[in-house]
DNA sequence: TTGACAAGTGGAGACGGTCTCCATATTCTC
DNA sequence: GAGAATATGGAGACCGTCTCCACTTGTCAA
């Protein structure tokens, strides 16, 4: 929401040494004491409760560097639209079967009002390359991005499911296929 | 699972006094701190935690209460096997709009385990009663009991929507029409 | 009834995770 | 480089959870 003030260089290095020390435990599946993750990040835990009062609130800052590093990936100048929007997709399952303790441990801290905001911009982030394809004749223009966003959405929150690694990729295929305009 | 051994007298009254105390703060929807079922009950906190290990214990605990309570109302000899149906579908409904604060602290706190190892005992007098109906030529004998089970279930898991109580008590009456020989 | 043993009790206090507080350190601004 | 603003860290307060055991109560055979 408010993006506020800009932070003091130490403070941001802090913040972000924090962040990533979540990242790799959240990701090993790892259950830590909320302030041991402040020793991984070699801050003391003041600094982390300034920064993060709650585990919900460092789960959602992981969560939307998670989602801004995916959509920073989406727009490659030196492909066509087409192409990255088929790299896209492939890559958002990818990161979600490479990171799957990662994908499980936010469904479960996350909470609902973050998991929408950051909705919106991987919604813009689909959108937009939907058009660019659209525009460049290689994907169909009657597809609703939202649609695609609910099926992405479906794959993540399987992720617990046998199986899931192979049947996402076939699932995220099958969606690939189904934009092509016929 | 196993019933064991026959409590003493005075750890059966403690045990009793345990569920009632904790039933009623849960209905209420009161958070309290996991001792302080044992000060309400007026018992220790050793007792509490012999009788029952976790809060998920204690939940269950009250869960199948509330189970068997409902089981138990089921049949009335004064009544015609109709009646009984009738009358046990519409108390299911109504119970549960009246303690919805129990309904949704359970369903938050008991384990799936014990909450399929009661949902037996439920099938069981939904079976019972349908078969007796039927029997008696008021009811159809082509519904399957787990299909009423599934309709009584979705109804008591949507227990913080808007407009619920009023929906479920439509929706029962739904169902009961809909049991009937045409 | 009573004695003796098993069963059950209560609550003080150990334990351990969460969070606050503030003297000190670092960065920023001019 | 001085002063203001900002950020730090970690000792220890705080507060639920849970254990432990000296003591009480219930049970039952005699």
């Amino acid at each position: 929401m408010t993006e506020s003030k800009p932070l003091r260089a130490d403070a941001r290095r802090n913040r972000d040494a924090i962040v990533a020390a979540a990242r790799s435990s959240f990701d090993h599946g790892e259950q830590l004491r909320f302030d041991d993750f402040a020793a991984r990040a070699g801050v003391g835990v003041g600094t982390l409760y300034r920064h993060f009062p709650t585990r919900a609130a460092l789960a959602a800052a992981v969560y939307e560097d998670e989602v801004s590093a995916l959509c920073d990936r989406a727009r490659d100048p030196s492909r066509s639209p087409g192409e990255n929007l088929d790299t896209f997709l492939r890559g958002f399952v990818d990161h979600l079967v490479a990171h799957a303790g990662l994908a499980r441990t936010l469904a479960a801290i996350v909470d609902p009002a973050s998991r929408a905001k950051n909705g919106v911009e991987l919604e813009r982030t689909v959108a937009d390359l939907m058009t660019r394809a659209a525009a460049d004749g290689v994907v169909r223009n009657d597809v609703n991005p939202e649609a695609v966003l609910m099926l992405l959405h479906n794959i993540g929150s399987a992720a617990d499911r046998p199986q899931w690694a192979s049947q996402s990729r076939g699932a995220i295929e099958v969606v690939i296929a189904g934009l092509k305009r016929t």
